[in-house]
DNA sequence: CTGAAAGCGCTAACAT
DNA sequence: ATGTTAGCGCTTTCAG
């Protein structure tokens, strides 16, 4: 019930302040406004003052549209994520929007179907005129790449790849992790071994399978039984159903991811009342923070996130100012953490800072 | 290597095409462009045709931060997420970007700092002119909701109410959904309860809080032992460690969420050496998808994330059409989930859709 | 149905 | 240091 005139006006729903109306009500110019709202831009102390007193009273609040309008720079950056309940993808996020969000960009999401591409979406945000792209286990066409290329798009793959390397990457060690997980269940007295694969057309799933073949292969071993999770918790499940209900199983499983190798701990332990670590051995990869609960205790190959989206924002900026920086494709060191759901084997485990790692022969002789 | 000149302009690096541009190609006006592009225009097929053909060729694509400063719609919808790994935020941010994706909106994500309020970071997300604000178990004070309720900007917030009924709500039935689980845990002889608290001031935590001690008091039980969590892994670690190191444990945990709840199962397990659902019953707030793993086999009280999203897209569309549509306060309603975590009552346990619930005497008696 | 013209709210030369 | 002016790329009356 106030009734004095300076509150009226506010009482109602009104649209936001302009830079012009401050400016007629500090009676100044209106660029003056502008000025005071530009990081790096002169003005004197007095002239700030009266300019920032009328901001308030009308609450006003540059408008960042009208500004990326002639900057041509939107202070935005896309971020595809895709549509599923892993863990690591959240963590990634987390990381982008925290990350970004301290060198002054915001994250305009887009949830991407995990099966399909990105690039009907990726269209549509691009009408949005981001600064940059960032894809989180989500691939894009080339000729989509090539307009990014063209327009001057920055675009950087997180946790996934292309052939082509005209577009920028940052992944793990998928290769290495996968070859050294192969070398530890091998160490670890292991003879039947199976792959989960994650989605067929992934670049991250194909490259652990790689490097896991070949790890086995080293030490003769050529058969390797081979299903399909898809990432998905469902088929993940009748995936291991069937390893599992094999006449001969397997007894050391690899899956493409750590979401993958819980799940299928769960169904291991749940639906065929087995030891895992024991009677059966589990190993997956990102080391996400469910991977160290005591209940999983998974042994893993670690992605580390925060590195990793430190990687992207470096990329990123570099694209950014330098015009024509060139692609770059990063691989992320990881290391083999030990814990439980694996067989242990005699030798190669060492302690390091809270946890326990392994290394092969081979990569330990070459020290650092 | 190609030579024609038509490419040639493509091949280097070239801001985008403009709708004047295309024009020029396609032999018309600019404001013709404009209405190819516009879903509701009148433009005659020949007219779409040269245009559209003129748009392909210079990959054009219209430029939504020129169309928001002038339609002062930006289809931008700013999202505050907690930065913590609850599972349950994960689940409501994907419902909430796939959803609004559907009815032609973005989400602007933005990473709240889950124990300071959501202000600092929600001014800079206005600047963006965000046609509405989503907040995710983030509060924001009541200057700034009232800033919001005058500029006419939807604020809705999901798992989190405010004290003040000027901004809209959607929660799951914290009192009720409290006090069931008071009465569960009643009617399976427990003796002596804890609850562990999520964010002090969270009005969710709160509520739940005050249905399970309202539910306990009805069967004249005073003494409930509190500890803090604040949705946090090692909050919750010390809590529950707090909690089953004393002289008489607890027999029953109530955790504000089942996030906390499964840090809690571990907990008792692997450093307590408990069977959880025998020697000691937990139970939690959410069904997130891990509740239902057989690992954990959660008794909880659901939260319907999709449904509640729903409910979210609701009111923000109504108060995007209505000018001054009043808020509202949504409560969803949920079901106790029977699973193992909590020793199971002699009655009361029916069978619905794909598992258990369990409803008390005096709600079932009152049939719909 | 189509074109011309006037801005949306702001930044960026350019003067002063 | 401050004001003036000219747009950024688009939508939207308003004529024709």
């Amino acid at each position: 019930m106030k009734s004095d005139p300076v509150n009226m006006e506010v009482e109602s729903e009104r649209r936001p302040a302009t830079a012009y109306e401050v400016a007629e009500l500090a009676g100044v110019s209106q660029s003056a406004v502008s000025r005071v709202f530009t990081p790096g831009a002169s003005v004197s102390a007095t002239m700030r003052a009266k300019v920032l007193d009328a901001a308030q009273q009308l609450g006003y609040r540059p408008n960042l549209v009208a500004r990326s309008l002639i900057t041509r720079r939107s202070s935005l950056i896309g971020v595809a994520v895709p549509g599923t309940a892993n863990p690591f993808y959240q963590a990634a996020l987390d990381a982008l929007s925290t990350s970004f969000a301290r060198i002054g960009y915001r994250v305009l999401l887009f949830t991407s179907d995990p099966m399909a591409g990105s690039d009907p979406i990726l269209d549509e945000v691009l009408r949005y005129r981001v600064d940059a792209l960032v894809l989180i286990s989500t691939s894009l066409s080339s000729h989509f790449a090539d307009e990014c290329l063209q327009l001057g798009l920055p675009v950087v793959m997180l946790n996934r790849k292309t052939d082509s390397d005209s577009v920028s990457s940052v992944t793990g060690d998928n290769r290495r992790g996968a070859k050294e997980l192969a070398a530890f269940l091998l160490a670890g007295k292991h003879r039947r071994f199976a792959y989960v694969a994650g989605l067929e057309h992934s670049s991250t799933s194909r490259d652990r399978e790689a490097g896991f073949l070949e790890g086995l292969a080293e030490r003769k071993v050529r058969h390797v039984e081979r299903v399909v999770g898809n990432y998905s918790t469902a088929d993940t499940e009748s995936a291991v159903r069937t390893l599992l209900s094999s006449a001969t199983p397997p007894d050391a499983i690899f899956c493409a991811n750590d979401y993958m190798a819980l799940v299928a701990i769960n169904l291991a332990r749940a639906e065929f009342g087995l030891q895992v670590g024991t009677d059966l051995s589990i190993v997956g990869f990102d080391d996400i923070e469910m991977a160290r609960w005591p209940i999983f205790g998974l042994t893993t190959y670690s992605q580390p996130v925060e590195l990793m989206v430190r990687r992207v924002i470096q990329v990123v900026e570099r694209q950014l100012s330098t015009a024509a920086a060139p692609a770059v494709q990063h691989i992320v060191d990881g290391e083999l953490i030990v814990r439980g759901s694996a067989r242990i084997p005699q030798t190669g485990v060492v302690r390091s800072a809270d946890h326990w790692i392994w290394r092969s022969r081979k990569r330990s002789d070459a020290s650092r």
